[in-house]
DNA sequence: AACACTCCCAACCGCGCATGT
DNA sequence: TACATGCGCGGTTGGGAGTGT
């Protein structure tokens, strides 16, 4: 279907780029963007299909490429996304600016693979020391499991994110930066749910109270909803932002004595992480000291 | 110098997801 | 709901460059 179509046109050249068709296709694009990768060969005057031409410009042509040499701070990064969520090279280009998913991958397989092909089946070291478990082995137990599939699921809507041209938007990063989940899971209440002890099973059946105020999140649809904004005494969130995101379910609310709960589902990775009773500034979530007294991790289906 | 072999990486291929109709 | 289209992603390949004999 889709890419069978994508690049079966006769007549197309393939093979090495020449400089001059470099020029074409970077002229171009500078001139006119990319509407269509299919349409841009021929409105360009390429005798390219658009396949190559989009792999040719953002594996090799993009302007914000960086060439050279992985630095050792690169290695490392590779070296732990890889053991944490395997071959999945886009997301783990996303942590590193101006490396394509292509260089990566490349990358690995001539430098990195043979390094750690015999360092057992599923542990490798980074260059720290600090060894780190595949998680494409089996996992020992579920939270073990769910911990990984978690942190894969975060990894990939940081990927979706940072891959989003918008981004290059200020004033849209501003509001990425603010997506809920991301922040909450990169502030002392991910913090906790990392290194949070929680033992060799799933905990079910943790209790919180709330009450007040509430906003629900939900989404049905392809579309998700993402929470954003500041908390407020009164409201639970303020300013709401519909975005793409990973995500599919949060429920967020503020208690009477303002404490907060926040229930995010990850229908994807049949994962319910629930957040109970932490604290926060309510004026200003960037600037807070943020507690967290109880966490607890659900399989749905065992706990519903 | 010539050949064989290995390594590296740009480019291609096919699958599958998201979206539109 | 079903199908078509566009495109992103990961796996694989082919050829040039480098190295050894």
């Amino acid at each position: 279907m889709g890419s069978s179509a994508f690049c079966v046109k006769d007549r197309v050249k393939k093979g090495a780029w020449t400089p001059e068709e470099d020029k074409i296709l970077v002229d171009y694009i500078k001139d006119n963007g990319v509407a269509t990768w299919r349409s841009l060969p021929k409105l360009a005057g390429l005798r390219r299909c658009g396949k190559s031409c989009r792999l040719r410009w953002t594996n090799y042509l993009r302007p914000d490429i960086k060439r050279g040499p992985f630095s050792s701070e690169e290695e490392n990064t590779i070296i732990q996304m890889h053991s944490l969520i395997g071959n999945r090279w886009a997301s783990i280009a996303s942590h590193l600016p101006g490396r394509t998913d292509n260089e990566i991958k490349n990358y690995w397989n001539s430098h990195l693979k043979k390094r750690f092909a015999n360092k057992g089946p599923d542990q490798q070291k980074n260059r720290s020391g600090v060894l780190v478990k595949a998680i494409d082995s089996k996992p020992e137990t579920p939270s073990t499991h769910h911990m990984m599939q978690w942190e894969s699921a975060r990894v990939e809507a940081e990927a979706r994110l940072s891959m989003d041209p918008l981004l290059l938007n200020p004033l849209v990063a501003v509001k990425i930066e603010s997506d809920y989940f991301l922040r909450l899971w990169n502030s002392n209440v991910g913090e906790s749910f990392r290194g949070a002890n929680v033992g060799d099973g799933v905990i079910c059946g943790s209790t919180g109270s709330q009450s007040s105020s509430s906003i629900k999140v939900d989404d049905s649809g392809s579309g998700i909803n993402v929470q954003q904004g500041k908390w407020s005494k009164r409201h639970g969130f303020t300013d709401t932002v519909e975005k793409q995101g990973y995500v599919n379910r949060a429920i967020c609310k503020t208690g009477s004595d303002s404490s907060k709960s926040c229930e995010i589902e990850d229908s994807r990775n049949n994962i319910f992480l629930k957040l109970i009773d932490f604290q926060s500034s309510p004026d200003n979530v960037e600037s807070s000291q943020e507690t967290i007294d109880d966490v607890s991790i659900y399989l749905k289906d065992e706990c519903d």
